[in-house]
DNA sequence: GCCATTCGTTAACCTGGGTTAATAAATCTA
DNA sequence: TAGATTTATTAACCCAGGTTAACGAATGGC
């Protein structure tokens, strides 16, 4: 379990063999039902973790109670409210479980201990940063410069191995519309 | 000059003298002309850089040739397109200067300098990325959460001292929406 | 396999932003 | 200062998405 998180770290830095040990001892194995949350919006995130099975959506509440589904992450894939783990803020969107999941964790100081003592620690850290800014602005480009039929389209194609897993309003919401529009618009590509 | 991006890399990392030295030797003075481009949409943008004075817009063209405003930068906060910088990958946006600006610049490999032989480099690359991400996520969500005329009031408030500084139509591509919907916005606002 | 629940679609009506164009106000420029 | 240009507002009309509610379809639990 622990072997797939070190081959994906492997395509970011080099791991020496104490490194690789030290990894598989110091994350633990958590796992969820379908349903349950890593992150519940307002607490700390003091944990990353790097998902081994299932998949998890952010969810973001709005002020008048509706929830919103922002984002995803599958299997080989981390899982994190990074900016709430970052400065301890309380989080601002929750992390569910939506199949059953198994999720390998680290905590805050243990992650920066990797920072510290591994030889590239740090630039694991600047990496994984990058990758995940990279991913945030391209989302922001989408959201300025889409329709919402083009940003539906987009996710049909990036996200396509995920849409079978995946109920037509959390699609939506990603999409920024609401189910009637959402279906409205398929109705309009179906010709 | 090159102080005040001393003392605002401090606030991140510490310095020693050799290293505030280089800072000083590898980073270049540049100026422009209100309207000049830092970088151009399709560039790769090879260099990151400091404001000394002035400010920036990000431009991001829509498939129709609409021309968005996405974000600002003034004096005292860096600038760059971070997404093709770092992946040398053709800019999606143009950073335009839209006063006259002097900017401090730094090449990708000097960078990667510093990153590698500064004793806190990655640390600094990693701290200006997670702002940098927190940033964008945050833009994300209010995407995401906040109407047109939130996201207007909240403009006005975060950024009250550029507005000053800025004509509608950039505020009005910022906030999302048309000149003439800001215009209805602000008359709601109004009473 | 049956019932209850959840989910996706559709219809009718509403609303707020887009579009276009005209006008007024502000800014530049010579 | 006058004239040209740019910028901001307004009006009229259009349209896509929101809202609400109804109705099937799919799913889940027992």
């Amino acid at each position: 379990m622990h072997e797939l998180l070190i081959t994906q770290m492997s395509y970011l830095i080099r791991l020496s063999e104490e490194e690789k040990e030290w990894i598989r001892q110091v994350f633990a194995i958590k796992t969820y039902e379908k349903g349950e949350y890593f992150l519940r919006e307002g607490q700390v995130c003091r944990e990353a973790g790097f998902i081994v099975e299932g998949m998890v959506r952010y969810v973001l509440t709005r002020d008048d109670g509706e929830e919103l589904t922002v984002d995803f992450n599958k299997e080989m894939e981390y899982t994190c409210n990074y900016a709430s783990f970052l400065d301890k803020s309380p989080s601002e969107t929750a992390i569910q479980c939506i199949e059953p999941t198994t999720i390998i964790v680290i905590s805050y100081d243990d992650l920066q201990e990797i920072y510290a003592r591994f030889a590239e620690g740090q630039k694991f850290g600047r990496l994984i940063c990058e990758f995940l800014y990279v991913q945030a602005i391209k989302k922001v480009q989408s959201l300025y410069t889409n329709e919402p039929e083009k940003r539906y389209l987009q996710f049909m194609d990036v996200y396509s191995t995920l849409v079978p897993r995946l109920p037509q309003y959390y699609i939506s919401s990603y999409v920024g519309v609401k189910p009637p529009s959402l279906s409205r618009i398929r109705k309009r590509l179906a010709k």
